[in-house]
DNA sequence: GCATTAAAGAGAG
DNA sequence: CTCTCTTTAATGC
């Protein structure tokens, strides 16, 4: 996305609207906001989640470099559904109002050719996601999340392996893979005990070989 | 659910 | 800035 915008519009835009930085904790946007604006993460991570009545937190996603935040605007969406939080110092955000994104897309084919992309790609996760709750159990649903968050953060490490830097806790695990926080808990020191995984304190994970994941 | 331990925050030098 | 003490939060059983 930010290639595509880069050499040509984009560079305008940039011109007239830099890119802006965010600090660690700082909020793009809230829940039930009215929507004004999409957001293009040049740099950094962001935390996409909600809410409930009591205020627990629970993790939907997170979303990195390259990619856009708040499309559905562009479809017609008024206010946020979630919330949206800048999780690492100096995030770097290129802020597009709506109509100027809808201008882009209209004006500029490579932009909107990549939006259609990017929510194809959305459904076709959402639907492995799906298939995934539903039909396996809980130890295999997590070795399935790890296998995507090592393919979307991981590092290489050691010449064996990944190494996955954890923003998220256990708890938000279990809501994202529709598991209780104990499960996670102890499905963990099995993979350990078995040697599929490592933790490095608790921000860290190792994984050394990624087919046991299967 | 509770005890242990890790991480974050506060305060001092 | 860095070290250490205190508080808060996550983990493991």
């Amino acid at each position: 996305m930010y290639d595509i915008l880069c050499p040509y519009k984009y560079a305008d835009h940039l011109k007239t609207h830099p890119l802006e930085t965010y600090k660690k904790e700082e909020f793009l946007f809230m829940e039930g906001d009215s929507v004004r604006d999409v957001f293009l993460i040049a740099n950094g991570k962001v935390k996409v989640g909600y809410y409930d009545d009591v205020g627990n937190e629970y993790v939907r996603s997170f979303i990195g470099k390259g990619e856009l935040l708040g499309e559905m605007a562009l479809y017609g969406e008024t206010r946020y559904r979630d919330f949206a939080q800048v999780t690492q110092n100096n995030t770097q955000i290129c802020r597009l109002r709506v109509e100027r994104a809808l201008e882009l897309a209209r004006d500029y084919m490579p932009f909107a050719l990549t939006l259609n992309k990017r929510m194809s790609e959305r459904v076709q996760r959402m639907e492995r996601r799906l298939q995934i709750l539903l039909f396996k159990d809980a130890r295999q649903r997590l070795m399935e999340f790890i296998k995507d968050l090592v393919r979307d953060h991981g590092e290489p490490y050691r010449n064996q392996g990944k190494i996955v830097k954890l923003d998220i806790t256990q708890g938000d695990m279990a809501a994202l893979i529709g598991t209780s926080r104990k499960t996670i808990s102890l499905l963990f020191t099995d993979l350990e005990n078995e040697g599929v995984v490592k933790f490095y304190g608790r921000k860290e994970l190792w994984v050394p070989d990624l087919e046991k994941l299967g």
